[in-house]
Order: C-alpha cells, then structure tokens, then sequence
RNA sequence: GGUCCUGUGGUGCAGUUUGGAGUGCACGCCGGCCUGUCAAGCCGGAGGUCGCGGGUUCAAAUCCCGUCAGGACCGCCA
C-alpha cells in the first residue's frame, strides 16, 4: 500500500514517485486550490501538498501518491527531520475517516491520564509513546541478544502455577475442573528457575510476566516483565558480570552510549552514605556522622545512639513554613523530630543553637563542612531510624529529576541474611529463604548471632530506582535445613511449603545462583519517564483499573457456577 | 487501611481564599474568507449535570458533610 515512510524521506528522494500512508497531523488550508497536511506514521511526519477541496480533518487515514519535490526558498522547516521537501499529492485516498480525537494528540498538552488510557489506542499515535514503545523493544531485543551471547537459553515456564504463601499476595484462577481449588499466577519465575538448574538447563533466562496483587505505585503495576536469569557452577559475581552485561547493553543500544562503572557498595555502607538499599548517587547532600561530635552534649535530644545530618547547599533560604513542613513530614516517616540550622555569617541560626556549646557548633560546621548560606538538617535516633529518616529527608530535598545527571549504576552487595524479627520473635528472611549466606560468616549463624550474617544477596539500583535483585541459592541441605529451623519453619511445614523443590534438591542439585530485574523500571530510566505507565502500551491505574476495557468486571452467574464460586454481598 | 493533592464546554487552565447571573483565557470543533503555510491567519458561530449526593444560606463552582474517579506517598510489594 505504501513505497516509503512519512519520517524517512529526505532530499535525496526529491523526484520519486512516492506512496505514503499515514494519519492527518494538522492541517492548512489556503483557499479552494491550496492546503497542506502533514501526514504522520509511526516514522514522523512529511508535509503533503492537497488541493484546498479536498475535506482531510485531523486523524483522517490517507493514503496519498505523489512527486517528492524541494520546498520553494524560505519555507523550508527547519524543526522538521523532513522539513526540507514534500510531497505534491497527485492522488489522495481517505482510507479511514476519524471524528475529532478525544484530545489533541500534540506534545504541548498535558492530558488527563483516565482519558488517554480510555482513548489508548489515540493515545499510543502520540510520538512520546510511540518512542517509548520503540525503547521497550530495543531494551528486550539488546536482553535477549546479551543474554544469548552469554550461553544463556530462553525457557518459558507457566503462568498458572501452585499458590505459595511466601511473598506478595497472590491473583488466582479458580479451576473448573476442581471446584474450590485454584491456581496461582506467578509471582515470579523463581521456583522454575532454580528447578531448571537441576534438570540441567544450566543457563536460563526468561523475560517473563509476573503477577502481584499490591498496591500499584509509579514503579509497580500487577503485572509486569522482569529479566529472570539463573545459572549454576557460578559465583556471585559471575553473576554480576552477566546482568551487568545485559543491562549495559541495554543502555547501549537506547542510548548510544555504553555505561562504563558499576561500582559496589555493601548494604551498610549504603544505608550509613545514604540512608538507603537503594542509594540515588547521582547527587551528593550524603549523611554525616554526627555521634562522636555530641558525645557528650547536654542537649536532650542529641542524647541518642546515633546522630546524623546532611547539608542541604543554600538551603539557608528556605522559609520557616517550608521547614515546618519539613518538620512534620519527618514525623510522618516516623522521626522524633528534626533540627535545623541555617549557617549565617554570624552564625548558627537555630531554635536550638543555644543549647549547643560552642564547641559542639564549631565541631558540627567543620565535620559538616557547612558554608554560608547552607542549611543543616540534623536527625538523632537509633542508628537505623536516623539513617532511613535521613535518607527520605535526603531524596525529598535533593533528588533531581529522572533525565538529569545521566545513568549511574550500583550493586548493592552484602545484605544482611535477615531483617530484623517479626511478632512471633522469629527473623525475618531479607530476600527469600533460600538465599545462600556469606562462606565467611557461616560460624556467625553457627553461633546464632544471626542479625550480623551477610548473604549473597545483591540488588541493581539505578537512579535510586531499585531495578532488581538476586542472590546465590542455598544447594547444601543441611545449610537449608538450618535456615528453615531459624526461621522457625519445621520439617514438616517445609515439606508442605516448598515439597517439590525441595524434593528435586534430592536429586542432584548444582550450585548456582541468579537475578530479576525489572524491565519496565529499565525501561522508564531509559525513556527519561518518571511513571512506568508511560512505557507500558495497556497499562491499569493506581486503583488496578483498565478505563479501555473497564476491567475488573463481573461474571455472569452462570459463569460461576461452573467454577463453583459464589460471590458474598459487599461488607461494610 | 491511612495521609495529601486534583475534578469547571471536546482539551488544557483561571475563577474557590473573601458565597452574589455559567464570568474569562488558550486550543479544538462547525461555517465563511484566504495560493506557501507549518501551533497558518482573519471573521462569525455552537458547545456547561462546575464529578455525584446531601447540608448551611435569601443566594453555593465557591462554605460544611458524605461519596465516586484519578494522582503522589505511607502501609504492603519474601
């Protein structure tokens, strides 16, 4: 139906012939004998030549024939990739005539978001989309290639799989053939992962669906793709080196450039520098230890375990209402309080600076290094409170945009194996109850002085977005079996939650290890957008909602009786 | 489950603080004019459940209560 592309044409193809299918951007109309449209298909946009009769209105699908030809002098466009030529219509067929969009498809406009996703189909004409659309898929084909260059082999595992109840909650599909009993849909690939290894697919990868049921987020739908990998005889940073790879990659081919560093940090140095697993290193304002400078302060509210601060660079001109807010935001996040001081030329400005000798002033401003015009803001509290506080406080204040400061990287290496208790006093897995702890830190867990064991869990972090996570897998079971009885899982609870699995690893289980990320957080990064829904082509809303299907809907009775389900009355 | 923000012709906004006639801006739409525009221009026109319900008031887009939808975040996401 077409010779060429709207987008690809240039001077070089001045006196063609050309066929161009595509829909009406905009037009101009000079009378009865003159009108311009400009034609758009997913390559860009070409401006054709009409005669000024012809009823062409926006969205119109044409399917027009013509000589490419220069433009007269001075009224080339510059702002337009084809702006130097177009097309003199000989021929002009409406394929398909459209009413007025429900918005205007230009870049100018800010939509409202239920109507773009009601109107997707509108939507997705609309160069941003159709440019992420094109990152997604450059992202999947670099993964797939990478990946394929690393021996890796794609293996797809089911979608409808057993309920366990370790991890987010579950979507299920009732079974018909099974009244009252149901399947699962897969929160992740990870038990078929680490099955392959033992059926000997010693590299998999997959880029696989996964479905939870949380609430959604900027970075979270239900559904959504990650790069699942795992591979056996390897070590940690065997591991690394893959999806370092893949993800460089990745990068590479969005954006031209290969990044070069993907530095480490353990999970405590993270969490001391920033505050956070998931450090944003594009910036600095990094906390500072504060502790040893008011050891002995008489100052009540820097009598804690740990005392910390970041300094926020002419932050001094903030307002007093701002820094209320800032106050009470800190409390929301769980934070005793906040001290601030602007540091003036005369200086500590601060409702609490009379409490401070001057010794202590002196010793804050110099560790601190604090100039004129800066604002401190201080937190005391127990070690890991001060530092998450701190780390929010951090992000809140600083954090710049995601298509500033380029792509920085980091493995956070060194989890702790587990995160605190829950209620019933037992640890709580940091990752997942297979995660292999560190070699060195094995008589640790021997010794039962488990809050200080390291694992071989590491996590992606990219502009502070956690991208994803891994480790290596426990294959010794008599490692297994102490974790379990840590975790207060007996025999026979174990048996009755991971059977299969742990049935396999009787049967010749290798060492290996492995890794998810999300591709869609990738894919946001890469396409400079703040929200996962702008890369994701029929994505749902905060609410779960599809406003193009209207999905969730209900079934009709007779539907549900064949799944023996009955639905109960909504409870206040 | 919670906190905060938003909802006004087809679209994007202003108007809400301090109640007084659906008032305004830009785009779009419809009609007319126009042979080099490119966010074309000029003239004219149509288009409203101020999200919904209730309350206060002589009078509500505006104040109060509730509710729905959307968004950001907390909880949640091993």
């Amino acid at each position: 139906m077409r010779t060429d592309r709207c987008g690809d044409l240039r001077s070089d193809d001045v006196g063609r012939q050309v066929t161009l299918c595509g829909w009406v951007a905009r037009r101009r109309e000079h009378g009865e004998h003159l009108a311009f449209v400009d034609l758009r298909d997913r390559s860009g946009i070409i401006q054709v030549v009409v005669d000024g009769a012809a009823d062409l209105r926006s969205e119109y699908v044409l399917q027009v024939t013509g000589q490419v030809r220069e433009r007269p002098a001075d009224t080339a466009n510059d702002s337009l990739a084809t702006g130097a030529i177009e097309v003199d219509a000989s021929e002009v067929t409406i394929l398909s005539a459209s009413e007025p969009p429900p918005f205007p498809l230009d870049e100018r406009t800010d939509v409202d978001e239920v109507l773009r996703l009601r109107h997707r189909y509108v939507d997705l004409r609309r160069p941003r989309l159709q440019r992420n659309l094109e990152v997604r898929a450059t992202v999947n084909s670099a993964v797939r290639t990478a990946m394929g260059e690393q021996g890796f082999i794609e293996v797809e595992t089911p979608m409808l799989v057993a309920s366990t109840p370790e991890g987010a909650r579950d979507f299920v599909v009732p079974s018909r053939k099974e009244p009252g009993s149901f399947y699962a849909l897969p929160q992740s690939p990870q038990i078929f992962k680490q099955l392959c290894m033992i059926g000997g697919v010693d590299r998999y990868y997959q880029i696989a669906r996964c479905l939870r049921d949380e609430d959604l987020r900027a970075d979270r739908q239900f559904e959504f793709m990650q790069l699942d990998a795992e591979a056996s005889f390897v070590s940690q940073d065997d591991v690394l080196a893959f999806i370092t790879h893949a993800v460089a990659s990745a990068a590479e081919a969005v954006t031209g450039e290969r990044p070069a560093d993907f530095p480490r940090m353990s999970w405590h140095e993270a969490r001391d520098r920033y505050g956070s697993d998931k450090p944003d290193i594009r910036f600095g304002m990094e906390l500072v230890e504060l502790t040893p400078v008011f050891a002995d302060t008489d100052f009540r509210a820097f009598q804690a375990p740990c005392v910390k601060g970041i300094r926020v660079p002419g932050g001094a001109e903030l307002s007093r209402n701002r820094l209320d807010d800032l106050t009470d935001t800190c409390k929301g996040w769980g934070a005793k309080g906040l001290v601030w001081m602007k540091v003036e030329a005369d200086g500590l400005n601060s409702p609490v600076a009379k409490f401070l000798s001057d010794d202590e002033q002196a010793a804050l401003r110099s560790t601190m290094e604090a100039e004129e015009g800066d604002l401190l803001l201080l937190v005391a509290d127990e070690h890991h409170n001060t530092c998450r506080i701190l780390g929010l406080l951090r992000l809140e204040l600083g954090r710049p945009p995601v298509t500033e400061g380029g792509l920085h990287f980091l493995w956070v290496v060194d989890f702790p194996l587990f995160e605190g208790l829950d209620e019933t006093g037992n640890p709580m897995p940091a990752h997942h109850p297979f995660t292999m702890p560190h070699e060195d830190d094995l008589e640790a867990l021997e010794a039962g002085d488990l809050l200080s064991v390291r694992s071989q869990a590491y996590d992606l972090v990219l502009n502070g977005w956690e991208l994803g996570s891994g480790s290596v897998r426990i294959h010794r079971r008599e490692i297994q079996q102490k974790i379990f009885s840590i975790l207060g899982i007996g025999a026979e609870e174990a048996q009755e939650r991971f059977g299969f699995l742990l049935d396999a690893f009787r049967y010749g289980a290798p060492p290996h290890a492995g890794f998810a990320f999300g591709m869609d957080r990738l894919v946001a990064i890469l396409a400079g957008e703040e929200n996962i829904r702008e890369v994701i082509a029929y994505p749902k809303t905060q609410s779960g909602a599809d406003p193009l299907t209207s999905a969730p809907t209900q079934i009709d009775d007779r539907h549900l009786e064949e799944l023996g389900l009955r639905v109960l009355p909504r409870s206040e």
